[in-house]
DNA sequence: GACTTTTGTTCGTATATCGCACAATATGAA
DNA sequence: TTCATATTGTGCGATATACGAACAAAAGTC
């Protein structure tokens, strides 16, 4: 690609639509442009032509997103026959284990969340169609993970900056490998509070007709409810019966 | 604002990304240039730039979205607190009600779900996060038209093209203000089969603890299993309870 | 209230981007 | 195959945009 078939101001635009977040639903220019490293008077015309088009509110002080926003993500979600194929199946998975059930993809160094049946049980991370977890320490990480060969399933932990968020967390990348292996062989992977304390979870590829990996699924619950060691007794069943039966629907 | 704080580029390239949809999850150069109205060179730079970002995959031929665009969306959705807030409350109404159970909140002349519990039963409109409908014929809609002033409501009316989606949709101005009032009074609204034949919907406003009109709550069913006039009895008992529950829990 | 710090806005200029026109390539029909 | 059509790639002049600095306006601090 040539240097002048880039849009900078459309980049920046989009690195600044970015800056928002869960601690940041709202902006003031001098935030957004330490946030985005971008100039101050490039973050305001970035703002202020969100504005403009009905994706930003402005109160002259600070912007936050509207709902129009969402229109970007959709274009991605309707285009993806993937999220509406397993919704209805998640729902049913959910409903039957009592925990809640996700679908996700790989994108980068990390999972994101295409689809999600949630309880009412209250859980300290809130995740959502769009949410995103690191791989290495997320039970659909690791499966996906396991899907691609092995030396770039290496260069993904090696860009990954593999933090202990508890005292459970794998952070050695050989051990993540031969744990990958493992999770390969056996068709699932059990995550035991290495993403956060309480939180336990069990995984399996959702492939398509033809056996390519194409997402993950899973099954959270709070390691108070359900130890690790019974996920797979308790869970694997229901989970691999939506595996074969999604398969010839997907792709 | 002046015309020099509008960055004509990021505007083009954000058209770009909701020229993808439902229909279009592929798009070459030409495709995309005739649904944006921009010029091919145009529309070229942008793709290549979102490309060149990671926000979308490109053969030679095609260019498709990838999951990394769900930063996007939820850059709203995780900066909002209320979609993770009543999901939950969701998934409980869709489970006792055996039907699907939707919040949304209003967007021009659009609702915009903003989360949602679907079941299994298969519905020719699939809905999820993002998902738009006209507000005029969608009972969401009828909710949060009815919270706003009349000469508010009036005006998005007024703005909305008013299309017979079936010969049940009510398409007259005056008329839908007639509703709206009828709405407002009664605490909820019922459609039947305005927006697609055998769809039957029942939503009740969602407000916070000072009263205000915050998005709306619904439940949809299919018209072969429950007549629109059996909604009500069946269904707005339990949406006026969670509407009770929810109200002290958001803003 | 005076000072400092931070934030928002404006401006001139160097640079990047747009849209056009044309060239190159692919696609399809006869 | 050949021609016709559609699609994609590229160079260029005109125009729009980003940058950085300077200024203006708030917001804290003492």
């Amino acid at each position: 690609m040539r240097e002048t078939d880039f849009v900078s101001g459309f980049a920046r635009g989009l690195k600044v639509i970015e800056a928002f977040g869960e601690a940041q639903p709202r902006l003031s220019i001098a935030e957004a442009s330490k946030r985005t490293g971008l100039d101050r008077a490039t973050v305001r015309r970035s703002l202020l032509t969100l504005s403009e088009l009905g994706y930003a509110d402005y109160d002259g002080k600070f912007f936050s997103l509207t709902p129009k926003i969402l229109r970007l993500g959709h274009a991605y979600l309707s285009a993806t026959p993937l999220p509406a194929i397993v919704q209805p199946y998640l729902d049913q998975l959910s409903e039957k284990a009592g925990q809640s059930a996700s679908a996700s993809v790989l994108d980068g160094t990390e999972v994101v969340y295409v689809a999600r049946a949630s309880q009412r049980r209250v859980m300290s991370i809130n995740l959502m169609p769009g949410s995103r977890l690191p791989a290495y320490c997320a039970s659909m990480g690791r499966v996906l993970l396991s899907a691609l060969p092995e030396t770039e399933a290496r260069e993904i932990l090696s860009r990954t900056e593999l933090k202990a968020n508890t005292p459970r967390t794998k952070t050695d990348a050989e051990e993540l490998m031969a744990e990958l292996r493992k999770v390969r062989e056996q068709g699932y992977a059990v995550i035991d509070q290495e993403l956060e304390l309480g939180l336990c979870s069990i995984a399996v590829p959702l492939m398509n007709a033809r056996g390519q990996v194409v997402a993950a699924l899973n099954i959270g619950a709070p390691a108070a409810h359900v130890a690790a060691s019974e996920l797979a007794d308790r869970y694997l069943p229901m989970l691999k019966e939506t595996q074969a039966t999604l398969r010839p629907l997907v792709q």
